[in-house]
DNA sequence: CATCTATGTTGACGTCCATCGATACACATG
DNA sequence: CATGTGTATCGATGGACGTCAACATAGATG
């Protein structure tokens, strides 16, 4: 139930696969390519996730147990929560490995979002 | 009364300026870090937000005037909303000049965030 | 000053979302 | 299989947010 549309940024959505991410600067988004940007950047758009996925990508070998980073001052439900948004985002993946269920970041993504930043080589 | 905190990257928020954004893989964020992070991806986290960011980031010169960017199918009040929030957020800068107003992007805040999301020079 | 266009503000409304406690599921271990 | 620990899901709740119509403000122009 979660194998296809792993990576937003390459939307297999509908007609074909739409590389989401030209610069933000190089042409006006259209609405189908800024609904998928802003997905990502919603995911990020929240301290407390901000945080998970921070200590995830600080972690390491970019991998973190849940145990290992739940401590960010909510709940251990609303942790899960938001690790699955960022999942949903495409920003994580996760395994499970006996008890501990570990995650890692999507490294693709990220340097897309990157990409998605740039500006052009301006003075 | 919109003179000092323009960029939320240097929150000179409390005791002292705080340079927001270590890259994301550094070390994990702390929460005043993500809190003010957190308020720049927030900004881009709407598809309506986001178009209008690339439209003025796209726009001749790096500026845009409103009525050249409102064509985002929202209504005219709810463009000026998103545009005030982008401006909240310290992504644009607006200036009036005779009948019309323009947006530019701060490019340093854009800068700061593409930073955030630098990944090790790994494989 | 009257009026027109461009943009911002206000107030209301419906929806999304972060959060929690309670509970369920997964795995290990005895 | 019983129990304990780690993690996910459910249901509820309060608050944040996107949207609009109506109105207000700013500047230009007559």
């Amino acid at each position: 139930m979660s194998n296809a549309k792993v990576l937003p940024l390459v939307e297999s959505d509908g007609q074909g696969v739409v590389p989401c991410c030209p610069p933000l600067t190089e042409r006006p988004m259209t609405a189908e390519e800024a609904e998928a940007a802003a997905r990502m950047f919603k995911a990020l758009g929240d301290p407390v996730r901000l945080r998970l996925f921070s200590a995830v990508a600080s972690h390491e070998g970019g991998e973190a147990c849940v145990c290992d980073i739940s401590d960010v001052g909510v709940s251990q439900p609303t942790v899960s929560h938001h690790l699955k948004k960022l999942k949903e985002a495409g920003l994580l993946t996760s395994e499970r490995r006996g008890t501990w269920v570990y995650y890692r970041v999507e490294a693709s993504v990220l340097a897309a979002m990157g990409q998605l930043l740039t500006l052009p080589a301006a003075a």
